[in-house]
DNA sequence: GCATTAATTGGTC
DNA sequence: GACCAATTAATGC
């Protein structure tokens, strides 16, 4: 394995810097050391749908190596990050010299699946106000929440973009739950009041 | 400090 | 619930 860390290719990356173009030939996969990182699908009329967000010790571009040619989706960062980029080559390398490896990528693939179709039947089943707390929620799971406040910052857009739907409604939706005490903005800081209420509010709606 | 960008709010379809 | 417009807040230079 010590052959392989070797052939890495490290290199930092600017806030809101995309690093992975759609369309662009492949370039092998990512590996996330620092920062955070949103996987984007643009679609026909310019907008964007942010597919997942990476943080530390994620790997992205793993749907765009070794089969075809092309990557399908970008990736941009939304913090300063500092990743790390290995070759198709050096990838298949890995995969065939080591079985445990491949195993946990498949695991990974499955996993990563599932939770793709899950978020397919957000969008499709529920309405925006759940999928924009459905998106905090997430948010909150994903980087944590220190003083109250989620580890994490977004623009309305960004946020709009992951839930399927407009910064508008974002920001009319934020200030309802605000008013209902149900979260707490300042400035960009988001912070999560009532988690339980919130998750409640989803699952109702969910099991119908 | 000024200019550009993001957020908010109201209105229309 | 998306799109547009106007105002204001925040941010970059």
């Amino acid at each position: 394995m010590q052959d392989f860390a070797a052939q890495k290719n490290t290199f930092s990356c600017k806030k809101g810097q995309q690093f992975m173009i759609e369309g662009a030939p492949l370039q092998g996969l990512y590996f996330l050391y620092e920062g955070k990182v949103k996987i984007i699908k643009t679609g026909i009329y310019g907008k964007e749908q942010i597919v997942r967000l990476s943080s530390e010790g994620d790997t992205i571009g793993f749907r765009g190596f070794g089969t075809r040619n092309r990557y399908l989706i970008g990736a941009a960062t939304i913090e300063d990050s500092i990743l790390c980029n290995f070759s198709n080559d050096v990838m298949q390398d890995i995969l065939k010299t080591i079985p445990e490896f491949t195993y946990d990528m498949m695991l990974f693939y499955a996993e990563e699946l599932n939770k793709s179709e899950n978020k397919v039947k957000k969008i499709a089943q529920m309405n925006v106000r759940e999928r924009v707390i459905d998106t905090l929620l997430h948010l909150h799971k994903k980087f944590g929440q220190t003083n109250h406040y989620l580890n994490v910052y977004l623009s309305r857009k960004e946020i709009a973009d992951f839930a399927g739907t407009t910064d508008e409604q974002v920001t009319r939706i934020f200030s309802s739950l605000k008013k209902e005490s149900l979260i707490n903005i300042v400035g960009k800081k988001i912070s999560l009041i009532e988690i339980g209420k919130l998750q409640s509010e989803i699952i109702e709606h969910t099991q119908l």
